[in-house]
DNA sequence: CACTGTCTTGCGGGTTCCCGCAACTGATGT
DNA sequence: ACATCAGTTGCGGGAACCCGCAAGACAGTG
């Protein structure tokens, strides 16, 4: 059995390393890449199924290097472990798991004993092992009135890229007017009407750069995300620059 | 000699105490605290007056421990070692630093021997030090013209904070046009006019939140950052309640 | 089939934003 | 005293935003 650790810290990738050898004394060659492009590159010459690896590195951060490791090998097995339980990261990876894929997400606050039967779980047992503090997030924001539609993420991104209602529509074939429908939802569910619980619209906000931020404060936004999505923005206003 | 670490990931504070151990063996007591809540409560009680601390750290980061321990003993030495060269951090801690402190900025990717150099100089000799990184961010946003002002930077707040003109206008006791002189030079100064370099203003683009995500990603804003605004914009909202 | 709920689109209009233009203040330098 | 330059304020207007209202589309249900 091998494994492949991509971690940007140097630290916390000798600390997996060696909690690694310890759950998993089958374990004849633990890799280390310090960042999503070589771990990309070594996943791929030598050939690694099972794969521990940080979201938050640069250059190329984890969920890229994941869709890219998993588009090449579907059946990899890859335990995400992280500081952060964003709902940004959350949606980001399960929009790229392959099905049938072995995969878990991690908080690096977790205990070590929490680590060691996780990452059995996944590399031997090929079970799935989210943490509890994921789950409920994924519950409270799936389950409750103010889950975002994936349209309505969309359009959120947008505005956060700084787009015009009419870019907008464009981009989305949408109408204005549904896009305006859209913003209105997204500002109910971020809750931007009002600082303090009041009940009215309070005039002294401008919902749409407050939209903004409290989505990045909710975690459901983060940098990673914005610069992805504005590297797709910026080709796409290259398409359509004469229109 | 006492020092006190102050620093969340437990990895880290270990790694520190080996550190500091080293390149300190006058060192007779090293104390740690894992937030920045027991980090003021031991730096009072025990009256530390040279201190290691992470930045980014919930609850209570960095830059609020410093600022109370500071506003307690302005003589305490206080080495910052953070993940980031946020300008948002280095604009915080030149705001709070007291004259004649002795204090630092350390990177953590810098080298072990980089690391106890700062150490000696700032607990021994009662240098500062301020990592290259960091100076060359510091003249980047001072010396040319794309530096932000400090009442453009409070504008900048105020719309990531989701403000209207008007609103803060009455809170920034200025014209209306004022503020929306400031959002122009703002607007011009983060480059947000156009995604590609071009010459006009793109009219896909709201500058409005737009600027809020550039500032973001730039660093130029940050979470704890917007968390500290927002908790003094509540509380001069319910001053004003009535206005 | 009728009913209901969700989603979309158009219309109209009040409000806010964005900004060019021009006048005024104040500080600085010669 | 005069010129200059940065910063502030008012005015005016075009564009964008925010949103209530109502009409249509479409799926699911009894």
């Amino acid at each position: 059995m091998k494994v492949l650790i991509i971690e940007d810290d140097p630290l916390h990738r000798s600390y997996l390393h060696q909690v690694i050898s310890n759950a998993l004394p089958e374990c004849t060659l633990i890799a280390e890449a310090e960042d999503g492009l070589v771990g990309e590159r070594l996943a791929r010459e030598q050939r690694f199924e099972r794969i521990v690896m940080d979201l938050n590195m640069s250059p190329r951060n984890g969920i890229e290097a994941a869709r890219t490791i998993w588009h090449e090998r579907p059946d990899t097995s890859i335990l995400f472990w992280s500081n952060y339980a964003d709902e940004a990261n959350v949606r980001g990876i399960s929009r790229i798991v392959p099905s049938g894929a072995a995969y878990g997400y991690v908080l690096k606050s977790t205990s070590d004993e929490r680590l060691q039967l996780a990452l059995r779980a996944i590399f031997v047992e090929s079970q799935c092992v989210i943490d509890r503090e994921i789950r409920g997030m994924q519950q409270r924001s799936l389950g409750h009135a103010d889950e975002f539609s994936e349209s309505e993420y969309e359009v959120l991104v947008d505005i956060a890229l700084g787009l015009t209602d009419k870019t907008i529509a464009k981009r989305r074939h949408l109408s204005l007017r549904s896009v305006q429908n859209r913003l209105q939802s997204i500002y109910e569910k971020l809750g931007v009407y009002s600082a303090a619980e009041g009940v009215g619209r309070d005039p002294n906000f401008n919902f749409r750069s407050r939209a903004v931020t409290v989505a990045l404060m909710r975690g459901l936004l983060n940098h990673s995300t914005l610069e992805r999505a504005e590297g797709e923005l910026s080709s796409w206003l290259k398409r359509h620059a004469g229109a």
